[in-house]
DNA sequence: GTACATGATTGACA
DNA sequence: TGTCAATCATGTAC
């Protein structure tokens, strides 16, 4: 038999004794040894070709139960799967088992972890609450964004499981419909339960690539919404009231050398309910922004420094806490900050009658200052009128350089609570 | 929507 | 390592 025959032959499938509708010679298993024998083989195939078209719907069917009802059928399935278990599905069985995807155990560790995936109880909120603690923000509004951010979550959650659910769902519903598709076609070509089971796991692979996209997509929502809440520049709040009066207090009263000392900003940073880094980055850019603009810290400069005056003197009307004077407390709520010094204030102050600063003078009679202060204060309503704005405030405490006069390298500025040899003029020396 | 205020970040520097 | 200066990003007032 030649070689085209054989292809006719094994493309028909039905090679076998006794099947109908093929030529004589084929079904003997003969074929023809001559020119023309072939040549006549051919023609008679080709018929047989353009005439199935010819055929009607149940000639075939009644073609296709004959085949299936042939005896031999059963055997040559077996045959035929056995061949095949033995060539491609081994090969692919071997290409196929892949160890657990690391990518995927790493979403799923991860979707547990922030309560995403997992049972719901309370995973949101905790890693809503390892984020507060991890941002270290100030606590008064930390409820508010914790509920936002688990709210948020519990979205996320809630996607998360439907579009899984959809996709499982879908994933069963076409694995249903391939296995009665192989199923169906077992009877025409060999498919064993193998190939079935092996086309199966394709489909759950293919259904879990699609599910593992669904992951990555949630954990980066998931990253996304921790990002922002606990990026401290997004999620920026400007400090309350209270908090910034009390930095602006510290920093006019120090104002000739506004660089307070680790110690200095832990307490204000005790005092404004925000971080110690907190404190500095605002001392950082109030001291930029006041050297870049004197003129516009002006009025806030005297404003700070009449509430300074007045409760200097009121403190030290009431006692002898002259030595130690408290922390202006505008609205008293604030708490008492220990700015054991005014000096920066009183240096101002006497500037303003016209007396150079000398850092020996300062403080060298509180009653005096209190005096003074009184003055400055009875003025301050006015002090435009009749004194320029750099009288009240001027910028004396910045060097030609830009820097603050006499301002020590950071690295050796003293608290304002320090002793004799601070570079503070302390009302207590 | 826009301009300004303000807290945070970043890179250079001493 | 702390500070400066520039810059970013958000808040706020209009």
């Amino acid at each position: 038999m030649d070689e085209q025959t054989r292809l006719m032959h094994s493309h028909t499938g039905v090679g076998m004794a006794g099947h109908p509708g093929l030529p004589q010679h084929m079904q003997e298993g003969s074929g023809g040894t001559d020119g023309d024998g072939r040549k006549q083989d051919i023609g008679d195939i080709l018929q047989q070709i353009m005439t199935i078209t010819d055929q009607s719907l149940d000639e075939a069917q009644a073609r296709k139960h004959a085949l299936n009802c042939h005896r031999m059928k059963p055997a040559l399935f077996n045959v035929l799967c056995e061949i095949k278990e033995k060539t491609v599905l081994s090969i692919r069985g071997a290409q196929e088992e892949e160890p657990p995807d690391p990518q995927l155990m790493r979403l799923d560790n991860m979707l547990l972890a922030e309560g995403v995936s997992g049972p719901e109880k309370g995973g949101g909120s905790a890693a809503a609450a390892a984020a507060v603690a991890a941002s270290g923000g100030a606590g008064a509004d930390n409820s508010a964004e914790h509920s936002d951010y688990r709210a948020k979550l519990s979205q996320i959650r809630q996607i998360y499981h439907t579009e899984l659910e959809k996709y499982e769902q879908a994933c069963n519903e076409f694995t249903t419909h391939v296995m009665n598709l192989l199923r169906e076609q077992s009877r025409t070509r060999p498919i064993s339960p193998k190939e079935i089971e092996r086309m199966v796991g394709i489909i759950h692979r293919k259904f879990s690539s699609i599910q593992m996209q669904l992951k990555q997509s949630t954990c980066e929502a998931v990253m996304i919404l921790r990002s922002r809440f606990l990026d401290a520049r997004r999620k920026r709040r400007n400090f309350n009231k209270q908090a910034t009066e009390i930095l602006n207090e510290y920093f006019y009263s120090h104002l000739s050398n506004p660089y307070p000392s680790e110690e200095a900003k832990e307490e204000l940073a005790k005092k404004c309910a925000i971080t110690v880094a907190q404190v500095s980055n605002w001392f950082g850019n109030k001291r930029i922004r006041y050297k870049k603009n004197i003129g516009k810290f002006q009025e806030e400069a005297n404003m700070y420094a009449a509430r300074t005056a007045v409760n200097a003197a009121n403190a030290s009307s009431h006692g002898s806490q002259a030595n130690s004077p408290s922390t202006p407390n505008s609205a008293g709520s604030a708490g008492s900050f220990n700015m054991s010094n005014s000096g920066d204030l009183f240096m101002s102050v006497q500037s303003l009658n016209g007396d150079s600063y000398q850092g020996a003078q300062v403080g060298a009679n509180v009653q005096s200052q209190v005096d003074t202060l009184r003055h400055v204060i009875s003025q301050t309503g006015g002090y435009s009128e009749g004194l320029t704005a750099n009288q009240m405030y001027s910028p004396q405490g910045i060097n030609a350089n830009g820097g603050w006069q006499d301002a020590p390298t950071p690295s050796s500025v003293t608290s304002p609570t320090e002793g004799p040899g601070s570079v503070h003029s302390d009302t207590s020396n």
